[in-house]
DNA sequence: CCAGACGTTGTT
DNA sequence: GTCTGG
DNA sequence: CCAGACGTTGTT
DNA sequence: GTCTGG
């Protein structure tokens, strides 16, 4: 699954990879949790933009928003016919930038987070919905989800999901296929063009946005 | 018909 | 152990 | 995902 | 909003 990352990237190599025709405006965080502002890349007026969002959906028919930290993932098996998120599927498809991911893998001992990063990319891009919700007081809300699918034979070590990353050509079918193309999408990204780190202490809390990620302790891939 | 859910993950 | 908040 | 909390009372 | 369970 996905539920920690992190994006460090520049602003003008996410413009590129992204083909947004404007830098997005951030500060780096090595802790992006749910419930926190995303940066994600979506259409609009025939192109691509930039938008923050809260990570963790919140259904059109939500009575209230506290049901977005359980909708922080969507899985591709099923994310076109689930309530929640079939809607989202079928017109709110986005990418969601990531520097890399974190991922904990459960051992003797206690959890041992690695940090997963792309080797010939400056960053990853996951497949990902976005939402519009209006609250009782008339305020709107919008927020996103990332699609998991099966582990490729790397992250299979770790755990026994794993986000859904496209592959840079497929960006804007991604975003403007039908549902039928878009769901061929949904597959493990390559174990070649990724490695993981071992990290040396575990992220910690959302107001701690620190983490080692310069000595791993071990690595794999 | 109404009431209640609507999701994912992890777990010795 | 399980839920909530970030 | 992890960190941190985890309650009761009384109320026309 | 829409489906499922009762």
């Amino acid at each position: 699954m996905c539920g920690r990352y992190f994006l460090d990237t520049l602003p003008e190599l996410l413009a590129g990879q992204f083909r947004v025709h404007k830098y997005p405006v951030y500060s780096a965080s090595y802790n992006i949790a749910p419930t926190q502002p995303a940066l994600i890349v979506r259409r609009h007026d025939d192109d691509n933009e930039w938008a923050w969002v809260r990570w963790g959906l919140v259904p059109h028919w939500a009575k209230d928003a506290s049901i977005g930290a359980k909708m922080i993932n969507a899985r591709g098996e099923t994310v076109a016919e689930k309530p929640a998120f079939r809607g989202a599927f079928r017109y709110r498809r986005c990418i969601v930038p990531a520097s890399g991911f974190y991922e904990w893998r459960t051992q003797a001992g206690g959890k041992q987070p690695f940090a997963i990063v792309p080797t010939d990319a400056a960053c990853f891009g996951f497949a990902g919905l976005w939402e519009h919700w209006t609250a009782p007081d008339g305020s709107v809300l919008e927020t996103s989800s990332v699609l998991t699918t099966s582990p490729n034979e790397l992250m299979a070590t770790i755990h026994d999901r794993m986000p859904v990353i496209l592959d840079p050509t497929d960006y804007q079918t991604w975003m403007q296929a039908t549902p039928t193309d878009a769901s061929a999408l949904i597959r493990p990204f390559p174990a070649e063009r990724m490695r993981a780190y071992a990290v040396n202490k575990a992220v910690g809390n959302v107001r701690n946005n620190s983490v080692e990620l310069t000595a791993p302790i071990e690595s794999i891939g």
